[in-house]
DNA sequence: CTGAAAGCGCTTACAG
DNA sequence: CTGAAAGCGCTTACAG
């Protein structure tokens, strides 16, 4: 015989409330959603055995009924990177904020897993979507699989699609940092890393290439290096690089991890970097401050791009035909030691 | 006036689906969920108007009339930190797969934090939750707000609960780096970093400890030095270790971000890791492999950890009066340059 | 200011 | 093998 558990079996519901304080449903409904219409000494009554009975409310079920929803779909496609991971955070704590819950997705840069993601997700009916996107995503295929839903695309523009979309100064970042080495003396500057077809690596390279061409200085197409954005990468990349003649003296960098990245390749040959070599990374993830010498970079407080992305999401369930929004969040250029002092020569 | 806007208000259901294959909603419901009572000649109408209609799956709604849930919250102390990120991405991959979801809440450490992001998850009716939990969390009051809701602890001991346990073999791991070093020919080893009063400190001490002592190695009192678990405050104590005398030539690190900044330490005195002093971490974090010279340290796969804690859960959730288990996962020491080559003295 | 009634989208005995 | 009916926990007009 099994004992009878300790009331696991039935939840708490408005009914027991009701009940217990002697009002109907309706009034417990009005208490809970904090309306003004009851009386505040039936409000007290019930609000005592809401505690009392430890009742906690189903959200699930008011939201059936309203044909509301409390969550958000948020697909990251790379969790551990810390750039998404912070940003994640930040539109977990929006979303807290405003009585919402972030329903997570990681998608490890797979067009396919993001599609069964996706679609596992799309059954607990959330209220929209934030999609920082697979590499290579389909943008057609995607559109029609989501239909109406509210969309927030983060940090990679999807081609073929109508939606939302929040992204860093990817172009005028690349132009400051380009800047920088330009004022420091530098003229022979690479851009190095990133993917060429990916829009931010496109957009940056924009950057760089418009700072040269102000300046009145001619970039090597040789001076485009491509590379994936990682450090293992982008060191081998590097050692390839200066397996040739270029008579590089600062390079202009997709990202921290691919200049921290370069740092390496840069010791292995015996350069100095900040003294033989200058460096400019994006991100400024924590380590850039902290390596030696500290990175020069671009900050982009993710965390609060993500906060940024779950407000955008917010308003454009509140309004879905509102026009479609770009933003593009600023970046702020934090010079350290890896961009060297000005040059003599 | 308002132009009709495309279905955009009306979902399709169930309902929808019965009348355009001309049969009952209950019919179409056992369709979904694939029973073998209905006809294939019926199932296959009705699945292409499934198909057709573009209806999605109100898992909320099934949810609701079963008293079942399809989610689970998962509340991470640290998300900026790459091992609980990877933990995460663990936890939603093994979700996904069992069709459920993860809500995630971070906490940042704060115990405050934590329990409002508790509370506002709580509302969406969770199966169970996953708590990686902050810092000094108070276990009885945690315990009385969760009541039965099936829980897995996860990385530290929450004192004063009951609930299942997932964590790393720090004591083992500690062990294993301790005796390594002392296998090198080093006698003088310091236990560096961490917080004192966290369990995940205190097992990993006492490996080291238990190594020292079967070693027959007198531990200094003063070779256990506390520090937040962080590049920055570690290389600040390791500065402070150095201005006494202490003959001290390897460390145990509490964990790699640790170890790299002792390393900063060692560097800004003119001591070469790896030759002038040993070093081990614990994480194995992808700088460790990337570092010169690489770090020795202890692989802990965060992301099969997150993959085990969604599996401890589901299993808790499917019987809640199975007895409490603690499982503690494996590590495995990874040796590489930051510990050296044997001392000849 | 409060109560009775209907319904959100689903599932599940229970008849046929 | 299929259909009619009840109900999960909530909210919201609508009367009183």
């Amino acid at each position: 015989m099994r004992p009878a558990r300790p009331n696991r079996e039935r939840k708490i519901t408005v009914n027991d409330v009701a009940l217990a304080s002697g009002v109907s449903r309706a009034t417990v409904s009005l208490v809970l959603r904090g309306s003004p219409l009851v009386h505040a000494k039936t409000r007290e009554r019930v609000e005592r055995q809401i505690a009392a009975l430890g009742y906690v409310y189903n959200r699930a079920a008011a939201n059936l009924r309203t044909r509301t929803s409390s969550s958000v779909a948020l697909i990251i496609n790379d969790l551990s990177n810390p750039f998404f991971a912070e940003f994640a955070m930040g539109v977990g704590d929006a979303l807290v904020g405003a009585g919402h819950v972030a329903l997570l997705g990681s998608t490890g840069e797979s067009v396919e897993w993001q599609e069964a993601v996706l679609g596992s997700l799309m059954e607990h009916s959330p209220a929209g979507i934030i999609l920082s996107p697979a590499e290579h995503t389909d943008g057609p295929h995607l559109q029609r699989m989501l239909g109406h839903e509210p969309v927030v695309v983060f940090n990679r523009e999807i081609p073929g699609t109508q939606w939302d979309f929040l992204a860093l100064d990817n172009r005028n970042g690349a132009r400051l940092a380009t800047e920088h080495l330009l004022s420091l003396g530098h003229r022979r500057i690479a851009f190095f890393g990133g993917h060429a077809d990916s829009s931010s690596c496109q957009e940056r390279r924009q950057g760089y290439l418009g700072a040269m061409d102000a300046a009145g200085v001619a970039a090597d197409p040789r001076c485009l290096v491509e590379c994936a954005p990682n450090r293992v990468e982008s060191r081998q990349a590097t050692r390839m690089l200066f397996q040739q003649e270029h008579g590089l003296t600062a390079a202009v960098c997709y990202n921290d991890n691919v200049a921290l990245g370069f740092k390496l390749g840069l010791m292995e040959r015996g350069l100095r970097p900040g003294l033989d070599f200058a460096l400019t990374g994006f991100d400024d993830i924590p380590e850039a401050a902290q390596t030696t010498p500290a990175l020069t970079t671009l900050a982009v407080d993710p965390r609060e791009r993500g906060r940024q992305a779950a407000e955008l999401l917010l308003e454009r369930v509140r309004d879905p035909d509102a026009p479609v929004r770009r933003v593009i969040a600023p970046v702020r250029l934090v010079v350290r030691d890896s961009s060297g002092t000005p040059l003599h020569d």
